[in-house]
DNA sequence: CTTGGAATGTCAACAAAGCTGACTTAATAT
DNA sequence: ATATTAAGTCAGCTTTGTTGACATTCCAAG
């Protein structure tokens, strides 16, 4: 904050500034999405699907309740995804051993594939990126954007972002 | 890139990194559109009308075609959002004078009036996010967002930026 | 042991917003 | 004249979200 003395701060935060940053994150979002989606968009699935395998992934076992916290829709809107993705057999459901009206979600080996395949592809992007624009602007490109996170899924962030440290 | 050391770059760019990231976009995009969205669930809109807005405002005068181009989606999607705009009296289409084919977009008064509620939450957030993380930071995000996008979609991205310079 | 509430799953119906394909109209360009 | 382009329209489909109602299963508190 040393590096941030009055008049700069004054003209930093104007209306077109913000504007810039708006469709910044509007463009930059569609590249985000783009790999997957093009591969996605090949079989059967979508959007959705990806953002299941996703956190099943990063979170094996986790429960339907947490999943849901996670991806913000309603569990009949998940619950049509996760039916496909089973019957596919791309993810496992194990009725949980302490609660069993719990269902713990893990990904089989050909779900585990698919995911890698799809990261794979996000990640070459991401990296690319990140490579471009050097360690400083990685780290400013974080603050901003954990700063720009709802409270409560901040929190879901930094606890899923700790829990394989 | 001065401060771009060797061992550092390498260390840098772990799977584990860039997954941080990627979660960090999709929690990010959702704080990101959650205030315009609470603002247009109370209407008949939804985020589809926002983008058609926001650019028409960005651009007035905008063709169909160049918002097209822009937006990415098929003529008969923006089409359905455009009419209920210019039947709702928000967006006025008036046919080109040079090339009559041609409809050129603006926004009316009371399409103004809403562009402005949407953007102000919109900037509210991303000034808090700003202010949160500094200058410093806020030129990384760009820098890394810029170089996230679609070639095509980056060039159109500052031919924007540029018009209203 | 019963009963209340929580977690999960399911059915039905619907809406927003994307898509393809086929077609028209008007105007411009060749 | 003819071909191309810009815009709009109709029909039908998909994905992904929504509500509301209801069943099942299970834990926990009375």
């Amino acid at each position: 904050m040393a590096e941030m003395h009055g008049g700069e701060n004054l003209l930093f935060l104007t209306d077109e500034q913000l504007r810039q940053g708006i469709e910044a994150m509007f463009f930059a979002y569609r590249g985000f999405t783009a790999d997957p989606d093009r591969i996605l968009a090949t079989m059967a699935y979508g959007r959705a699907h990806h953002r299941a395998i996703h956190f099943i992934a990063r979170s094996p076992g986790t429960t339907v309740n947490n999943l849901l916290a996670i991806l913000g829709v309603t569990k009949q809107s998940l619950n049509r995804v996760l039916r496909t993705l089973i019957e596919d057999g791309l993810v496992e459901s194990r009725v949980g051993t302490t609660d069993k009206r719990e269902r713990h979600l893990t990904l089989t080996e050909a779900g585990a594939a698919l995911e890698r395949k799809l990261s794979d592809a996000q990640r070459a992007r991401m990296r690319a990126a990140y490579r471009a624009a050097g360690p400083q602007a990685v780290a400013g490109f974080r603050q901003v954007l954990e700063a720009m996170m709802e409270p409560d899924l901040r929190r879901r962030y930094y606890a899923i972002r700790e829990s394989d440290t």
